[in-house]
RNA sequence: GGAGGAGUGGCCGAGUGGCUUAAGGCGGCGGUCUUGAAAACCGUUGAACGCAAGUUCCGUGGGUUCAAAUCCUACCUCCUCCGCCA
């Protein structure tokens, strides 16, 4: 959510920031609703204390009789009171309902832009594997060695879903430790394993609610929501919290299962382990101070790039521009593997900056040394890395020209000393 | 699933309709005393909106009343017991 003030004070450059954003925002009834609510808080407030002022007085006073006129007359206030506080309510609501409904401002170094063809390369890292044969997309590498297997999923459960067996299981297990161990040991994070199943105001909180309900799975005789990223979960782990400065940053690692509709997709990556309904990630969450989140947001990009480096895996980092930022996010880097089996890179991390715009949803707060009045923090977050596509991306890269596929040193420990996966 | 009990400030905890501006304690912060510290004593110590006056917040939402932390009601959460269960 946008500071109100801010809104208030800066419409013209909040809506053309805001413009610079895919999709229409519509920020026409702010200005309205805003004086609107104003007006009527000024008016119930004097007239609360107007009855606050009396009825103290009527209670000070023995004998009643002397003062029926003025409870008779309170009688009339206090209704008028609640006639007041119900429009004031529905227009507060309006407000609100509006204001969720706004993505965050673009960081300032934000890359202005359309589409994704407007995102901007910031570097490349590794060597393309020089395969002397015609590398095949992960799906056949997998299939062919019998430890992915999408058709029984689907039998099991419909599109966009997959088994694994085997040395496929295992790899899977082995990347998440991996991760997991990498970030909690050598990069400072706290492992916490959060509940995949969050309420509304969760969702809330991180943005995910109200306006993209449809992205996601809903429990049908209780309210609860698939979670689609750890994001969600360990993010509103302090909301409605006033933490210390002296706590700062707070960093987690979490992995989770990752549950998305991906309505609207329909058509797109329907092969393989990319865009599935249930998806493995491991996450990393930091709560920073406001002045330190652009450095936070580097390092922890450095934290995600760690891994694909220390997988030999060649990847990419993208600046998004403008127009391909998610709502609640102010900047993202990503960071794309090469998939030889398909000639391209393709997104394997997502870091962001939230800046205060999940803070201010969730009420995520710190107290400055000495100060008074507490600020809202920054969040920052990204994949560290998504599993699936980490598989994926390994099966393609490390295929042999007899199908089978070498295991990166790192993860060899992982897989009990296994060097290569054969049929 | 059934039966009871409970939710009050950072924490504990008093408070069954109007001097509550939420007592008291613990913790935190500042001070006095001390070579220094401890102890003792004194003071101070929640949040939101507002330029301010002021308003709101005692799990959440409704209701009763001139007036609600306090009464009614629905819901949520936690605890105890019973049942079921990995």
């Amino acid at each position: 959510m946008l500071d109100i003030k801010y809104l208030r004070d800066n419409f013209a450059a909040a809506e053309k920031a805001l413009a610079t954003r895919s999709g229409k925002v519509d920020l026409s009834g702010f200005q309205m609703l805003d004086q609107q609510r104003r007006e009527l808080l000024n008016e119930v407030e004097a007239l609360k204390a107007e009855k606050n002022k009396v009825s103290a007085l009527i209670g000070q006073t023995k004998d009643k009789s002397q003062v029926q006129g003025e409870i008779s007359r309170m009688k009339e206030v206090s209704a008028q009171i609640k006639i007041l506080d119900d429009r004031l309510r529905e227009v507060a609501d309006n407000l609100s309902e509006l204001l969720m409904g706004v993505p965050n401002i673009p960081h300032p170094q934000s890359p202005v832009g359309a589409s994704e063809d407007d995102n901007v390369e910031v570097r490349t890292w590794g060597d393309k594997p020089a395969l002397n044969f015609t590398p095949k997309a992960h799906w056949d590498v997998g299939e062919g060695l019998g430890i992915l297997d999408f058709e029984r999923a689907s039998k099991l459960s419909g599109a966009r879903f997959c088994v694994y067996f085997g040395a496929g299981a295992r790899l899977e297990r082995a990347l998440i430790n991996f991760m997991l161990d990498l970030h909690t040991t050598e990069h400072g994070y706290t492992e916490t394993l959060p509940p995949f199943l969050v309420n509304r105001a969760s969702m809330t909180g991180t943005g995910q609610l109200p306006k993209f309900e449809s992205d996601l799975f809903h429990t049908e005789d209780v309210d609860l929501f698939l979670i689609p990223t750890a994001e969600v979960p360990v993010t509103n782990l302090h909301r409605d919290e006033i933490l210390a400065e002296t706590d700062l940053p707070i960093c987690y690692a979490a992995y989770t299962p990752c549950f998305r509709k991906e309505a609207g997709s329909h058509g797109k990556d329907t092969r393989g382990l990319i865009r599935q309904h249930q998806f493995n990630k491991v996450e990393m969450v930091k709560f920073v101070r406001p002045e330190d989140s652009d450095a936070e947001l580097e390092s922890l990009l450095g934290n995600a790039e760690k891994v694909l480096q220390l997988l030999q895996l060649p990847y990419r980092v993208v600046d998004l521009c403008t127009g391909d930022i998610g709502f609640s996010a102010s900047r993202t880097f990503d960071i794309e593997v090469w998939l030889p089996g398909q000639e391209c890179y393709r997104e394997i991390s997502s870091c962001s900056t939230f800046s205060d715009f999940q803070a201010r949803r969730a009420s995520i707060r710190f107290r400055r040394e000495g100060a008074k009045k507490p600020e809202l923090v920054h969040t920052i977050n990204g994949s560290g890395l998504a599993i699936g596509r980490t598989l994926l991306a390994v099966l393609e890269n490390y295929q042999q020209e007899d199908g089978s596929v070498l295991i990166p040193e790192v993860l060899q420990p992982y897989m009990g000393g296994m060097t290569k996966i054969v049929k």
